[in-house]
DNA sequence: CATTTAATAATAACGCGATATAATTTATTA
DNA sequence: TAATAAATTATATCGCGTTATTATTAAATG
């Protein structure tokens, strides 16, 4: 059936935006987001300038995106994809399923701390008001990805890994290595132990807990 | 000696605050400040209105403290005495070393998940651009109490326990904690393990790994 | 081409955090 | 009491995110 039953409204005027002119346009503004929040910071940059460099009115920025934060929250796609390609290569160096563990590991702080500005932006950004922001809700490839480190997990345990037993260990693991990350970059000032050290005891506990 | 050897500018006209004046007012704001962003959110309340209700000008405020989030940090320290009066309490209810740590930790964590808009406080509102701030820095007695914690380890590890490794066994307990309560906090829709379980895993990996 | 409808621009406005400046009040000394 | 210097007020300003309104432009149809 490719004609519906009803008559069909008959399309007069302008028509709305094609799904691939929306994508486009949106991929315009983030873009030219993304340069800017990189170069000069989120806060440092506001619509009225971004409109300024993208080329339009602020009025057509907020046609695209409904707040400046749903901007940024855009970017933290391209950021998680990034990570995890490097975390891919990371995986294909070694054989040995306990040295990948520790490796992508190592290499997810590593990240995080490598790149604090971008820390900042993903963990840190969000409004205090709107307490019920879920960063991934809206990426579902994204949180695919992350099924690396239950995968690592379970290599690294071999034969005696069990099926619970092992999202658990590989969510504690993404959580301590979350904390690690964030203690290590909020709280700059106190003498923290190597992060080496702190990974390497994170994955310890997980294999042998 | 209580002279000095040059005279002394002989001091005319109102004098400056003492350092009780001062601690006194900012003390009114604060508590002001409390029980609004408590009702209403750190964002709600402006510092106009912020003004009105302690009863001043915006100019005096800022003349107490150089930033909004200066008047939040300031809370902070409220938070975490709270927080550890009740660690402490919970660590009182059992002899039992490993029971101790599991329970402390377990309170730990639940504190933040009960007090969600706190963990957003603390923890996240801090300004992206100003990068570098450490919360704690301010605060020595806060840190302080943290020493809770690698107590308990010790405790806990008994005989076993080594000097350094207890320091990175407690720092990496935190971390952990903190992760957990980060990321159940903020990527509530996501399907996280049971609280109880991701603890009561984080606690076992510290001791047995 | 005229009509229609969506996209965009142009403009103004609101409350916000923050800053600057000029009164005005307050607490001290001579 | 007069002079003085700090605290405070009053007021204006700035750029910000965001919203609203109105005019203009662009792309389709008959």
């Amino acid at each position: 059936m490719t004609s519906k039953r009803s008559a069909l409204p008959i399309p007069r005027g302008r028509p709305v935006l094609s799904d691939a002119e929306l994508a486009e346009m949106r991929r315009r503004i983030t873009d030219c987001a993304q340069r800017l929040f990189e170069e000069e910071g989120y806060h440092a940059v506001s619509m009225r300038r971004l409109a300024k460099e993208v080329g339009c009115t602020v009025m057509t920025l907020y046609r695209y995106f409904d707040r400046k934060i749903d901007i940024l929250r855009e970017l933290w796609a391209h950021v998680f994809v990034q990570l995890f390609d490097h975390l891919d290569q990371i995986a294909q160096q070694t054989d040995d399923p306990v040295e990948r563990l520790h490796a992508i590991s190592a290499g997810y702080l590593q990240y995080w701390l490598d790149n604090r500005e971008t820390y900042f932006l993903v963990f840190m950004s969000s409004d205090v008001t709107q307490s019920d922001v879920s960063i991934f809700v809206d990426h579902e490839d994204i949180v695919q990805r992350f099924a690396l480190f239950q995968i690592s997990v379970i290599e690294a345990l071999g034969a005696s890994a069990e099926e619970t037993d092992t999202t658990l260990k590989a969510q504690l693991l993404l959580c301590a290595l979350n904390g690690i990350a964030h203690n290590l970059v909020t709280i700059s000032a106190y003498s923290w132990l190597s992060p080496h050290d702190l990974v390497q005891s994170a994955v310890s506990g997980v294999l042998k807990g």
